[in-house]
DNA sequence: TTGTAAGCGTTATCAT
DNA sequence: ATGATAACGCTTACAA
């Protein structure tokens, strides 16, 4: 800068302002001035901006290192947080539960502190987040925008599928589809994308006379395929309709319902929720519900932004995205 | 810091030494700084660290923005940038070709060059590089490393699957497995990991005697079913060994036979080259070339790194993952 | 419309 | 083992 105020023949300061860009400039200066950085390819210092204004434009996005589904997310996020001129400094977390990924997480968000970013999205390990590393973030007045689980014990926005609705919607499909024995194969209580589904399920099954439930608990969202199995052992065609909190779940429960001989749809409908993002539209042959990425990474940035920019301590915000039903085969018409 | 040194009872500069770990602190001091600090939650400024040592600790990373087989390579990016106290300041492409993804990569470098980025890791939009954009980049120094497709114009570290071996062992499969009237199928000279595996395959079957062989090029690498269809028109069984150098070419191609009712693999072998990555081991059903993208993160990463260290200008490495061959049921055993 | 002076949070350098 | 001072590249506040 210096180097070009003398070339120009003003002070630091008058370029200062032109790369500012609000001042009010004499024309001709500014064209001097931008001409002789334009000879010397000068580009701002964002870092030292970034000092003085207490303003380093960098969201930390923290996410599970097998991205999957969370690619498109991040696509959504990394999007709308350019279109702002703002930075998406990436950190995963390797490993989904326990304590050795939740010690990871803190360690990750000192990092970021270190690196003054101006917010962070975060897809939490799991719901027992009340831990340590939130401290951080709670007294340093962190934005924290949370996606797809939710947490229990930190107030912070959250950006995700409409999980109740769409476990909901899931009964609605199979009970109009006829069925009545009901099997819900759900995915361990301490996640809320399962649980909220389950929920959803459970609740409009109680609001419909006849129809009865029971609910095969899985430990995580991996096929299962060899529980389901067994569970199904004794008689494959107790139930006449299947909701899998999961797609691999569903899918686990598509392979033992085969093995077992059992014709879908016409003796059992099968229906699972959307995970499996793999971008091209490939998706396991379950009729299913899609979800959303890039909007849930869209509306999180969005958000992240907003509250990043008014310091006003508003509620926290709650913003859901339906998930899509779409039917591939294994519900009955 | 100052309030720190103040309450402390030293001067600033000796809580300085204290963070910057080297000092020879008496051990009395530094504990006391470290309770204070402790007290205060105080986190170092990274942000004025950059500045005063010109190092940011910030890799550029400039992806696609359908991530898909890329989500791997960069999970083995940022763990690898993360271990060793680096940062992942991460942009997307949005769109494959043409001047205006040209543009964004422009915008982009800009970008990453004002937060000052000790170096780049980059996937071309396409071989013709020679832009302008560059320019920034090698008048700069910075370190730049290219992942999966090469630059023809541009003297830069490359890392990536080896796509020329790949592209012999095809041959080698087809003929083993006893082919002789071979077909490729290609994706376009502009981009080096078609035209990398289309010479190979092509040196290998030279090497045979009584192998013949004819090319498709199709303009890119999505399925192609009908211009793939329309070729094998005539005479679907005209060949007995096909190489397509994508999964998803293969999987149009697999469904092009398989329309015209030929037995796969007993009237035609059928051979892939992996690009579908989808995280949890889901491929297409044909046999194919598994690649190591997380290996091609750790390897671009551990590169730039090493490039952003040294200052020597050696010359470019050329690092070359092969890809492993995994039959899936489409080639004569 | 432009300039001057001071300072952001930290470290390099020299001194004690 | 610790301190004083200047400096990094830029902006804010005030002055002209």
């Amino acid at each position: 800068m210096q180097a070009i105020a003398d070339a120009v023949g003003v002070s630091v300061m008058t370029v200062s302002r032109y790369f500012s860009g609000k001042a009010n400039l004499k024309a001709s200066t500014a064209e001097a001035i931008r001409l002789e950085a334009e000879r010397r390819q000068y580009r701002p210092n964002r870092l030292v901006r970034a000092m003085k204004s207490g303003r380093s434009g960098l969201i930390g996005v923290i996410l599970p290192s097998q991205l999957g589904y969370y690619g498109e997310v991040l696509a959504g996020i990394q999007e709308t947080l350019a279109e702002r001129g703002n930075f998406t400094l990436l950190e995963l977390v390797h490993g989904n539960l326990g304590p050795a990924a939740i010690e990871e997480e803190s360690r990750i968000i000192r990092r970021l502190v270190e690196m003054r970013i101006e917010g962070i999205i975060l897809r939490p390990v799991n719901d027992l987040a009340d831990s340590l590393y939130f401290s951080e973030v709670r007294s340093r007045d962190i934005p924290l925008v949370v996606i797809d689980r939710r947490l229990k014990s930190f107030e912070a926005d959250f950006v995700g599928t409409d999980d109740e609705a769409g476990g909901r919607q899931a009964a609605r499909q199979l009970i109009a589809a006829g069925a009545r024995r009901l099997l819900l194969i759900s995915a361990g209580a301490e996640v809320s994308t399962s649980a909220d589904r389950a929920a959803g399920f459970i609740a409009e099954v109680r609001a419909h006379r006849g129809v009865t439930h029971e609910e095969l608990s899985c430990p995580d969202f991996a096929p299962n395929e060899a529980r389901i199995d067994a569970f199904l052992a004794s008689n494959p065609r107790r139930f006449d309709g299947i909701f899998a909190v999961g797609d691999i779940l569903a899918l686990g429960c598509l392979r033992a319902l085969r093995a077992r001989q059992v014709r879908i749809p016409d003796e059992v409908s099968l229906l699972g929720f959307g995970a499996l993002g793999l971008g091209g539209g490939h998706h396991i042959p379950v009729s299913s519900f899609d979800q959303h990425p890039a909007m849930v990474g869209r509306l999180a940035a969005q958000c992240i932004l907003e509250r990043a920019r008014e310091s006003e301590q508003a509620s926290p915000v709650l913003r859901l995205v339906p998930a899509t039903y779409t039917p591939r085969g294994t519900v009955r018409a």
